[in-house]
RNA sequence: CGGGGCGUAGCGCAGUCCGGUUAGCGCACCUGCCUUGGGAGCAGGGGGUCGGAGGUUCAAAUCCUCUCGCCCCGACCA
């Protein structure tokens, strides 16, 4: 606790990896890649559970368990989706003392498990859409982790539907994907463009792929959540068939989709300061602090028992954090409870108890506001309320302020090479200036945006015809 | 897998070049006093086979050989 967060401007990747640790969202591991996820890091993961899982069920969702150990075979089903995830996997290849007839393969993903059961399942157009979501863990054996961004194993929840048609499928597809950016920016509050992803940006065995992209404050790009149109290519590879009406034999369409606790990493990063963790309010599963503040037994007895009334009307509402702990003084307990992302601090001291007033701290701005001690309750679900609306707008801003509409390479290079941020620019829709793009800068398209003017310009590398902007940036 | 760095108390480090008392410092921790409106202070205390193995030597954290592990930067990725 003696350490300071490191200053964004210092170097933003220290301050990202202080935030994580300093506020006890998770820490490293005895495993190579894998972090633990601490008490306060979970926390968080868990209202974004109950959140979404909210939103899946409304929209007709159940969820399911699905096995961790994938047959190496059913890997292989699936030509694109082998090729894309094969070096990226952990395999088991003893049990029981014995060297296994056939590898066992730590699921990265789990459509190939789902697809082999969907066949048991579907028979009939009767037995469609399914719309089966799973919560669970996966393993992707990544050369290169970060907190909460990318670690070996991560903890997400993949959506698998079955549908009847293209377009029903198609239609799932966009449903979930405006989900994720609903509760993103609602609960989130951060900003999200949706888009689509470009060929070499897709998921490994897709039609296609939409994704919602958030900026952080380094104005690099993080992807947020994606949604797969996965077409028939796993109802092919898995001979998942259905009758229809007419008697007819047809492959199932299908999607997946899924968000991770990757979104822990964007919150952190749209949001804190170099004080520590802000987290919108909506996030909080403790939302606010009360810190007594006494001189003396006397002040003592009286401050603990006004704080303590406070307490309680407050706690009706909301968890509350009252903190008396004797062995800290007040400024540490404020270092301490900024660090972790407390939303509103609630400080009460013998001036207070004299006016009948107290002192409230909304982490976002610090500002110390004096309010009155009737009517705390509703001033501070009111400063709660707003705090979440202001950080998406803040948020919003600084996104917009750092996205432009660039029409010359060189102009592109030299922002991208600098600050960095969101680059709108014409493009070919070839692989090869989106490659060169990439050697060039590092940035990649984020998406084709489905916001995007149609307007006709020249793409920003060959000067070939085009008919519309995409998001170009360099990413998480 | 390439390039760089590091293993000494829970964490962060000094000591290693040039071998020599009982291996030291800051933070954290424990006890007591004192304190509480922005990360207090004082006093006392606990905790280390110096990453591991072998060797040289009267003597090794320090020199030699081998070995294990970790971190950072790149290629790959949610």
């Amino acid at each position: 606790m003696a350490e300071k967060v490191t200053p964004r401007d210092v170097d933003y990747s220290r301050w990202y990896t202080d935030i994580v640790l300093q506020g006890k969202l998770a820490d490293y591991s005895p495993v190579k890649g894998a972090m633990v996820i601490r008490p306060n890091g979970y926390a968080i993961w868990e209202m974004i559970q109950k959140y979404l899982d909210k939103m899946f069920k409304d929209s007709g969702h159940v969820n399911a368990y699905f096995p961790l150990l994938i047959p190496e075979s059913f890997m292989k089903k699936e030509a694109e989706h082998v090729e894309g995830f094969s070096p990226e996997c952990a395999i088991v290849t003893i049990g029981g003392g014995q060297e296994l007839e056939e590898r066992l393969y730590i699921r990265p993903t789990s459509e190939t498990i789902i697809w082999s059961m969907y066949k048991k399942w579907i028979m009939s157009y009767r037995d469609l859409p399914i719309l089966i979501n799973q919560w669970a863990n996966v393993v992707r054996w990544e050369m290169r982790t970060r907190l909460f961004l990318r670690t070996s194993e991560f903890l997400w929840q993949e959506g698998h539907t079955a549908h009847a048609t293209s377009e029903e499928a198609e239609e799932e597809t966009l449903k979930m994907l405006n989900i994720y950016k609903t509760f993103v920016e609602e609960y989130l509050a951060i900003p999200a463009i949706t888009g689509k992803k470009s060929e070499s940006e897709k998921f490994a065995g897709a039609l296609h792929t939409y994704a919602v992209e958030t900026m952080m404050q380094d104005r690099k790009a993080l992807q947020a959540g994606t949604s797969h149109n996965l077409g028939q290519n796993f109802a092919k590879a898995f001979d998942v068939q259905f009758q229809d009406k007419d008697g007819k034999l047809n492959y199932v369409w299908a999607t997946s989709w899924g968000v991770s606790t990757r979104l822990i990493g964007a919150l952190i990063m749209a949001h804190s300061d170099d004080r520590g963790l802000v987290l919108p309010p909506r996030m909080a599963q403790r939302p606010v602090v009360i810190v007594p503040i006494w001189r003396g037994d006397d002040q003592k007895v009286q401050v603990l028992e006004f704080a303590d009334s406070v307490y309680q009307e407050l706690k009706a509402k909301y968890n509350v954090i009252f903190d008396d702990r004797e062995q800290y003084k007040p400024g540490y307990k404020f270092a301490d409870w900024e660090l972790q992302g407390i939303p509103i601090r609630v400080e009460i001291g013998p001036k207070d108890v004299a006016n009948n007033k107290l002192v409230l701290v909304r982490r976002d701005t610090m500002e110390k506001q004096f309010i009155d001690r009737k009517g705390v309750l509703e001033t501070v679900t009111d400063e709660l309320n707003k705090m979440q609306s202001e950080l998406l707008e803040k948020a919003r801003i600084f996104r917009d302020e750092n996205t432009f509409d660039i029409d010359d390479y060189d102009e592109f290079k030299k922002i991208l090479a600098g600050k960095g941020g969101f680059l709108k620019s014409h493009w070919c829709g070839g692989a090869e200036c989106e490659t060169k793009v990439k050697d060039d800068t590092k940035a990649t398209i984020r998406c084709i945006p489905f916001d995007r003017k149609k307007e006709d310009g020249k793409c920003i590398v060959c000067g070939k015809k085009s008919s519309g902007r995409v998001v170009f940036a360099k990413a998480y």
